[in-house]
DNA sequence: CTGTACCTTCCCCTTAGAGGGAAGGTCAAG
DNA sequence: CTTGACCTTCCCTCTAAGGGGAAGGTACAG
């Protein structure tokens, strides 16, 4: 198939597709007579996995890394499993980040509640922040 | 005094004190014969609101305007504490995105754990995401 | 006279993941 | 015969907040 057909079967722009190729993420692809890409099941299963894998947040890299290992024969699952650990410390530290700014920003609020406008200092633009 | 001391009396560079005049956070400054910036300490008070802000996450955009709601006079009190709510519940959104995708994740890695190598179908090049 | 520590403007580079659009080739239908 | 829907490559643009560095001016110490 085409890549717009093949771009379409998985929910992808063909932008997208050609990008993914230029990343290294998709081989090289067979190119018929006009030079048009020709994609296979096997490229739309590809396309299916990316998906899942940025779903789950991984980088174009992280899901490159994955599909080569199985390309070259290899069982990802260690370093998924690695990944994934990496990936959920990563996203604890960032959650723990946002929520820690949430409270900043939560008592400037408050602060902001009690604010009198006319006892506010000029000079610091801004008494609750 | 010049722009490397305003700098570094606001623990900045002189390129962001540059950056923050074309942005308009800052006005544009005197300069002495030479054609060097020349500052005073109302700009480092602004320069010390544009840190606390940018501790608070603020964009510069958002910080800009708050400079001119003063500039112009007003108290920006009631605009700050809009832009506070919205901030906060901005966060709230991203931080419940984030904890979803942490949720995700822990069950891919769940799924990981329990993985057999063996029985898993090259085609989808990782069962588990 | 020279070094060096400032300052000026100007333009390009960074991250991530594409999207927009130009200029041109291909192919089937009406 | 032409229209329209595809496809190709190539280059530019986006967000945010600056950083890097070139080419050149200035000021002061030794």
């Amino acid at each position: 198939m085409r890549i717009g057909e093949a771009a379409a079967a998985a929910g992808m722009t063909t932008k997208a597709l050609r990008y993914y190729e230029g990343r290294g993420l998709l081989p090289a692809p067979v190119r018929n007579a006009n030079g048009y890409r020709e994609y296979t099941q096997a490229t739309i299963n590809r396309l299916h996995f990316i998906r899942r894998g940025r779903a789950a947040a991984l980088s174009l890299t992280q899901i490159r890394e994955i599909l080569r290992l199985r390309d070259a024969g290899e069982t990802p699952c260690t370093h998924v499993q690695d990944l994934l650990s990496r990936e959920l410390s990563d996203l604890d530290d960032q959650i723990a980040e946002l929520v820690s700014l949430r409270d900043t920003v939560a008592e400037f609020q408050r602060n902001a509640e009690r604010a009198d406008p006319d006892s506010c200092d000029p000079a610091q633009i801004c008494s609750f922040i």
